[in-house]
DNA sequence: CTGTTAGCGCCTTCAA
DNA sequence: TTGAAGGCGCTAACAG
């Protein structure tokens, strides 16, 4: 079904039909005739030949490292509240943390009828700074700072900080931390950074050989904390870089305790008790994850304003692109401790 | 910058560069000069006006309900290792669980250059049908049973109906159940049905008061929980339709358990003594969900080929559209019950 | 091998 | 108000 046809089966002229979609003049009984012929063939114009001519696809793509993560989640659903309330639709693309992935995804959004695209970050490589530079589409950077285009991040060195300082606060013996690879500027160095510090503004030192390096999935912070643990460091926190790690900490601290339960324990409350009794490792992480939080009874960790960003975020690229805004324009967001409370102590680990 | 630039720079004819892009025959002088201008200009051809001409977009869309869950992501990592591998790429499209948003994007993807559609359901609606009746694309629905598109689907019904069985087992009190509308014939009604006959079948029978029905979120599986706790039915057992609604169970379990810890039980220890020595109640799910396996230590659930359905799914697709296939196809995959071996009874909760 | 020509389906002057 | 005409950027014949 082209407009030509709808336009021959009413009668009329391609103009006229054009017209009538998109609310020009057009008198009243042609509209009719028009509006017959449209519902009985079920006609529907196409966006993509409709974007061809007016470069116009109210439609804006974003690329995210993965699409199972709560965080990127939050992030998506601010977007998708600011385009929905301004007529525009999200078109999402997962790299899977392969940068590689992004700057391919990038490309097909430039020359594809979005009018703007959302990046959330993790790292930046020759081919993304290229395309920032290069492209002539609007971008919104978010979760990373960056000079190439306008951004909005979370301050994770201050976050790192604070977390830092609570874990020293509670720390008697040793710490150690799993963070990501350093080549993520906010989730890796930045967080690794500030929880340092903290660390330090409270007297206390991360060993070199209590630092770890995990993927940003569960298992891999499993295996990480594993070796944590084998390699019996006097440690009783476990600071991770997400909160996705940290689970994955929680499950090999188990783990590890359960291989050393008395045999005679055989009940499932015994064995239990004796993990609790033997563990003194806590857990600690960031980002908030809901359903850690619902099922541990919530560990230290930080939250910050994903849908805000989100919403920040997608403002920002329907400014520039509906009122051709230019000033760069960088936004650091806040942060909330949460769950370091000593009354929450109750946590499992 | 268009392929016609190119061609009045390079000083060759458009049809002389589109064949230097596509692989037609070009001399290589002329293939010398236009790439020195491409490389230059930094040109990139539009995929739209390309997609224009030749309906064909190596693209497929996806739309899913959500993102942030851990079933969607296991189908769609598994679309996407077969598109990949046969040169396409994924665009995906969150609805946030609303049919009405479901069919929106539907109709965005029809009139967009993809060349495939998978879409992951929840309930049909009349829009749905209409949909699936008239488009031309090629469509395959994961996750339900449809009899207006090829589709892939899992048996939630024995699933149900092993997991009825498995909880009669050990089950000494009463049983309580939190679904979900049941206008998802899948997750909704396939699985409380399951779970009835698989109780009925062991002589087990669900009451009336001991059922809830959840939105598919964890708060709303925290609510139900709770509400549920708080009727005083004497239960041992809450099954869920999802894990993440078994999430919100147990976060419930441990709310409404601490509530009543005496008071003199101060420390982190004794509370969690107590609440181990008073909790009888057992929580189940569906999906297997790594997070909540990890943190608990694997509470019963149902292992479901996500993956393996987001694989069969997208090979539908690409036969479909590469080569016209057009036998219609139903696919049932199978499911595994995992952690309701009794060696594991030391879960949580 | 190469350039010319004719659209893909739509929107937008422009003159009527 | 209306229709004819031109073109968005590209590719696919078709002659050369």
């Amino acid at each position: 079904m082209t407009i030509k046809e709808i336009a021959q089966l009413a009668g009329v002229s391609s103009a006229a039909v054009s017209r009538y979609l998109n609310g020009g003049y057009v008198s009243e009984g042609k509209k009719e005739q028009i509006r017959k012929v449209i519902e009985e063939t079920g006609y529907q114009p196409s966006a993509q030949a409709r974007m061809l001519r007016t470069k116009k696809a109210s439609l804006v793509g974003v690329v995210v490292p993965k699409i199972n993560s709560e965080s990127i989640s939050r992030i998506t659903a601010g977007i998708e509240s600011v385009l929905a309330e301004r007529g525009y639709q999200m078109l999402l693309a997962g790299t899977d943390n392969t940068p590689a992935k992004e700057v391919e995804y990038l490309r097909l959004f430039e020359n594809y009828p979005v009018d703007g695209i959302i990046l959330v970050g993790t790292m930046f490589t020759a081919g993304h700074r290229k395309f920032l530079k290069e492209t002539k589409v609007p971008v919104v950077v978010i979760g990373q700072r960056t000079s190439h285009a306008n951004c909005i991040y979370h301050d994770d060195y201050d976050a790192g900080k604070a977390m830092g300082q609570a874990v020293a606060g509670f720390s008697k013996k040793g710490v150690a931390y799993i963070g990501v690879t350093r080549d993520d500027k906010a989730a890796g160095a930045a967080r690794e950074d500030g929880f340092i510090a903290g660390l330090k503004n409270a007297g206390v030192t991360l060993f070199e050989e209590n630092k770890r390096t995990s993927a940003f999935t569960l298992e891999s912070g499993y295996e990480s904390a594993l070796d944590l643990l084998e390699s019996k460091c006097d440690i009783d926190v476990i600071s991770c870089a997400t909160d996705t790690i940290a689970a994955g900490a929680i499950e090999a601290i188990q783990t590890y305790l359960k291989k050393q339960i008395p045999t005679n324990a055989a009940d499932a409350g015994a064995r239990m008790r004796y993990i609790l009794e033997n563990t003194s490792i806590r857990v600690t992480g960031f980002g908030d994850n809901q359903m850690l939080k619902a099922v541990t009874g919530g560990i230290p960790t930080i939250h910050f304003g994903y849908k805000t960003s989100g919403i920040r975020g997608a403002e920002l690229l329907l400014d520039n692109i509906e009122r051709g805004e230019q000033i760069p324009i960088e936004m650091k967001l806040g942060f909330r401790l949460v769950g370091a409370d000593p009354s929450d102590s109750e946590n499992l680990t």
